[in-house]
DNA sequence: TATTGTTATACTCTATAACTATA
DNA sequence: TATAGTTATAGAGTATAACAATA
């Protein structure tokens, strides 16, 4: 439990940190804006999957999920194809196209990191990636809390990744 | 020099730890968001201020703050008083209202923190506050670059916060 | 002529809510 | 009746460009 002066520090840190985010961000190409990016990133690293999933892990509601993902297929940096098994579900798949795009993200942020860091150890860089894993763990599911269904009864507590009602 | 991997995954926790800025933004006021909030505390912690200088402290462009300082002047957080000195300039200062905004912040961000830190040492949290730190010395002045003058000449490399011509 | 600050416009990202189609 | 996903709309944050007042 720390003191109060260090979360003030946090909180003005976490604050000015999208200064650095923006940094990164004017490397992307043009037509592919961080939360396409994004998307691109996640199904690399966990393979395919389906939209709620992929909602969940870039800890937005599906219905912004929903139009990166439009961006994305648009270009044809992945496919969208059935699932078999619940016709409802639409399941996310990188193209080669995507993964094209994708070592062309990697290089630029690459050589914008190397530049930038270019006075860091390995092991500081270690060190931050962990406790930045670390913070959005700790703060976990704190998405917005769905409005309270009309008649509660014993039904609330199931969190999902949708729009409530 | 890091590793291209540790690279990546930096970039992606960048990218991630926006919903930790999402979910510490729930807790403000309705009345006051995330850029009033960093006005106010930039103000409180190096005192009276022109806009260029708190541009640049908020490291982004003047025409943004410009809109940041009268949100937060409309509700009386600040005074912005003319310059003697320069009479295109203003004065921002906290006032009494504003303290009392920020007291109320600080007490938000103290109980949002705790809750979701609770097993966070001490030398955890400094440790994160000095990485995130350094990232942002790092970075430095990332900002976009003014488009270049037609004739460069030998003037190009003032950079100021202000919207290039 | 150059600089401070403001305003108008456009774009990205997000959330809420209403809707369609399946389960 | 509930869930997966889409779309429409609104709001916050930012950048660019054009502008007014002053140096």
């Amino acid at each position: 439990m720390a003191a109060r002066r260090q979360y003030e520090e946090l909180a003005q840190q976490l604050s000015a940190i999208g200064a650095v985010k923006r940094g990164l961000g004017r490397m992307l190409p043009h037509e592919c804006p961080a939360g396409s990016a994004a998307v691109l990133t996640l199904l690399d690293r966990h393979g395919e999957m389906r939209m709620s999933r992929l909602a969940e892990l870039m800890a937005i509601d599906m219905s912004v999920t929903s139009r990166h993902v439009a961006h994305v297929a648009e270009r044809g940096w992945i496919d969208r194809s059935p699932d078999p098994a619940d016709k409802r579900s639409r399941i996310l798949r990188l193209t080669p196209a995507g993964r094209d795009m994708l070592a062309d993200l990697s290089e630029r942020s690459m050589n914008a990191l190397a530049h930038y860091l270019a006075d860091w150890s390995d092991d500081e860089v270690d060190q931050l990636n962990t406790l930045l894993g670390r913070l959005r763990a700790s703060f976990g599911d704190c998405r917005p809390v769905p409005a309270a269904p009309a008649v509660p009864a014993a039904a609330p507590p199931e969190r999902t990744t949708r729009t409530p009602v």
